[in-house]
DNA sequence: ATCGATGCAAACCTTTTGCATGCAG
DNA sequence: CTGCATGCAAAAGGTTTGCATCGAT
């Protein structure tokens, strides 16, 4: 039924690691909660609050960890904090990062897909991944301060 | 002679923030320097470099207010560094970061600024800013591996 | 002479690490 | 049972801050 669960455990399993259940937990929040990027202390806050008290370390370490398995997508939107968001089936996608209410939406376009290939030619580099941010001011800020 | 210097001296006195050693050496070390982002540390070293011993808390404190007067923009490398750039004259540009030297190349583009127009009317978001990274292989890298 | 700027050291804050204990396989 | 994972507390590491002193205006 859950398949992404059942990719994480896949994931966890083949790479020799063991599926305990703060690293149930762990994943788990990031599937339930509707907001898209977290901390480690966001993390740790949710987790206190459905009674699941995990230590910081294991967090940390398991955050490192699901990265390194592609569980997990670093972002950074320059602040002191490191984030990750699910990295299991979603489109790669970018962020909108407004600077008056620090929300984040989400934009993904096919345009860049291509602009990519052209700098991969003209600086002989081969592209891995990308990072693309807009700063700016959304809708809702827009209208508040009119 | 040295514009860059006058707009700087400019800027701070218009904000009314005085013109110090300090603050001299280090905007001096920014221009003089081929590389070109530096974090407090590097910055630090520098300075050392030139007997000019700056406390770090100066550099960090001014690092920071240059930042806020559009003297140096802020960079984000994914690492645990705050990096600087030199931001009066330089036109728009990103980078390519090679995931295998860490060398940072700049690129910029004009595709970028229509994207950029589509992005803000899509979503009815007033961009004011956007940070753009591609992180691979470099040339270099790439001939050493094969 | 005044008040902002500096330098030192201590504090801060997020993340990492060492080590004894716990638990998944 | 074995050895990886966890939790605690301590350490690390970059950055910030308090406070006395210095120096730009």
């Amino acid at each position: 039924m859950d398949k992404n669960f059942e990719k994480f455990k896949e994931i966890l399993l083949e790479n020799n690691y063991r599926l305990t259940k703060q690293r149930e937990e762990i994943f788990k929040a990031f599937q339930q909660y509707d907001k898209k990027h977290f901390n480690a202390e966001q993390l740790l806050d949710i987790l206190k609050k459905e009674d699941e008290d995990i230590g910081s370390a294991t967090v940390y370490r398991n955050l490192e960890l699901f990265q390194r398995l592609g569980i997990l997508k670093q972002l950074d939107f320059n602040d002191a904090f490191k984030y990750y968001e699910l990295n299991l089936i979603k489109k790669h996608h970018h962020h909108l990062i407004c600077l008056n209410c620090n929300s984040i939406i989400e934009f993904n376009d096919e345009v860049l897909e291509n602009f990519e290939k052209k700098i991969e030619d003209e600086y002989d580099f081969e592209i891995k991944d990308h990072t693309i941010k807009f700063y700016g001011i959304c809708k809702n800020c827009s209208k508040e301060e009119s």
